[in-house]
DNA sequence: TTGAAAGCGTTACCAT
DNA sequence: ATGGTAACGCTTTCAA
């Protein structure tokens, strides 16, 4: 049997180098001044060596472990009792690895845990909290104990500025006006009353835009749980209206599909009777017949925006306030009534 | 300005309970008998001062720093440089996160370094590698460094054993039975050669099966990196043969919608004239029209088999041979030819 | 420029 | 049943 050799420490390098642990560690953290000649046979000796510094000795000494958390909601009956079933999600969690990793941190992933005072124990230097609740406890036990929590997606009883979010009002103008562009003169909404920021602010927006134009408003709630068909129904029921709308922007995941079923089932051409625009882009978007315009929300730059947040908060900065993610208009068949736009595929517009 | 408490030590509690730490440790991780009485008196002390274990304390004393990484292979052209664009890999991540929990473990999300040997800085104690390459150089470097990997999918030069795979072979023979079942009579596979072994097995099962039953084989192979289009491309060189597929199998990635693409722009009707059944399923397709049957590979059950079968590495198990996860097969519009089949909505046919 | 030693928080060994 | 203490690997302070 193989006698398991330990793996080398600090210790092994300073004596096969022929100098003190003490320089080693200065070497390798380039601090102090050193010996350009010892420096080399330091290195060299912890190449020979195979040495790897110990992040659990590093973070005993430090205190900090270089490690973030994004913490992600549980589901009630999502997959994997998470909400992570949308190709947002997925990138806001490669983009915060991604992020995490050129920040020379590393990144876990933490389930939202029945006990929430279970997330002190993960003994990171900060915790990324996805799609807070209203008021979420989560974050008022992070802060107790000290612990820098940024959120993405504003939660709505905080003001305390850690936060991501998406341009929400800027975007939806900016679909209304696409529409209006397109030939829609009188545009739906479908949204949600859940209480989540993005919802709250694209309904705003919406019924400010109205109001400046002096157009009725025509938002119409569905239930988040069940998207597809609530919206299906909810389309139904304004393309019923003895004065229909010819556009309809739907906010909900799978919101959409739900109005191009309703759609198909009662005969109304996309985009050729009625434009849709969604409020958040997806994969199935893209690829679905027609193509849907959509709002693509960034989730890479806003995963990016986090850590770096996370990061300032982490550093001590008192004030870094919230940061706006611009996001981009893709438009996709389901709202090119104008033939002859830039090519044939689907062209992004952005803010200016 | 507010004096930064420390956060209370083991020694804090100790002082508390009027015991030493020795009988905290004790307490706390339920080792060697106490007192009930100082049991009691030394929980309570945890709770008053609200002590938590230091990780890096626990994981500096014993090597173990309880975390495993999970570490997915980088993609040239993908969303954040990673392969993380389908249902499948997000199941994946949430399945290994969810299982790692409840393992008493915590799940790391790590980028392939372009440094490979960089892996073991993760000083992690273990790697779940999702789709490795042929002779991943990944696993040479971590089997070097004495860290124990588990593989998600074979890796197709190794025969260690230590990986979790579906087992494509009978998932193959189920989808073609199936379709045979709704009538099909010359049925043709889109998949590709790249090396992995989730099509080198789909492809010599379809082969095998083909053999058995004297039928010539329609096998296409395309371009993952555009499945969509040489998809397409294939369906339609496939469907003007004079004997043409009255059913085909799509293996990769988004190679179903082109096939769809290809049907529907030359007139053929699903399931109608033809039959077609997806190797990976995911949102998309069961949100197409029509839905498409596909292969449900079961990503939670690999995720949760993987981290198992890494924790049984972990544990100095020698040979505990590859783990195959059966797959299910979800029948949906796109094979059912034969009308009255169970309710209306999809159903799962599975293994026996 | 270099080195000795203290100490981070925890666990395990060995006394008592 | 309980407690003192060494040790895990590293960084930092202080002294030489």
């Amino acid at each position: 049997m193989t006698q398991r050799r330990q793996s080398p420490t600090i210790r092994d390098v300073a004596r096969a180098a022929g100098v003190s642990v003490t320089t080693v560690s200065v070497v390798v953290n380039n601090k102090g001044r050193v010996d350009p000649q010892t420096r080399e046979r330091v290195k060299q000796a912890v190449a020979e060596v195979g040495w790897r510094p110990r992040r659990s000795a590093q973070a005993l000494r430090s205190g900090q472990s270089r490690v973030f958390a994004l913490c992600f909601p549980r589901h009630d009956r999502g997959v994997g009792d998470w909400l992570l079933n949308a190709d947002y999600d997925m990138q806001l969690v490669v983009g915060c690895a991604a992020a995490a990793v050129d920040a020379g941190r590393q990144l876990l992933l933490a389930p939202r845990p029945r006990d929430i005072s279970d997330l002190v124990d993960l003994d990171v230097d900060g915790v990324i909290l996805a799609d807070p609740q209203e008021g979420d406890p989560a974050i008022t036990v992070l802060n107790r104990a000290g612990i820098p929590v940024v959120t993405i997606e504003r939660d709505l009883r905080r003001t305390d500025g850690w936060w991501v979010e998406a341009d929400s009002a800027a975007s939806t103008r900016r679909v209304l006006d696409h529409l209006v562009d397109q030939g829609a003169e009188t545009i739906a909404m479908i949204t949600s009353d859940a209480p989540w920021a993005w919802f709250e602010d694209t309904s705003a927006a919406y019924l400010g835009w109205c109001e400046e134009r002096k157009l009725r408003p025509l938002l119409r709630l569905i239930d988040v749980d069940d998207p597809r068909r609530s919206a299906a129904d909810a389309t139904r029921s304004l393309l019923s209206l003895r004065k229909a709308p010819d556009a309809i922007v739907a906010i909900p995941r799978h919101a959409p599909l739900g109005v191009l079923d309703a759609a198909v089932e009662m005969g109304r051409s996309v985009p050729g009777e009625l434009l849709l625009a969604a409020g958040m882009d997806s994969q199935t978007l893209e690829l679905s017949s027609p193509p849907v315009t959509a709002v693509d929300l960034r989730p890479l730059e806003t995963a990016r925006a986090a850590v770096g947040l996370l990061e300032r908060r982490v550093d001590g900065d008192e004030h870094a306030g919230p940061v706006v993610v611009e996001t981009r208009l893709v438009v996709r068949t389901s709202t090119l009534r104008r033939a002859g736009t830039p090519g044939d595929g689907p062209y992004a517009v952005t803010g200016e």
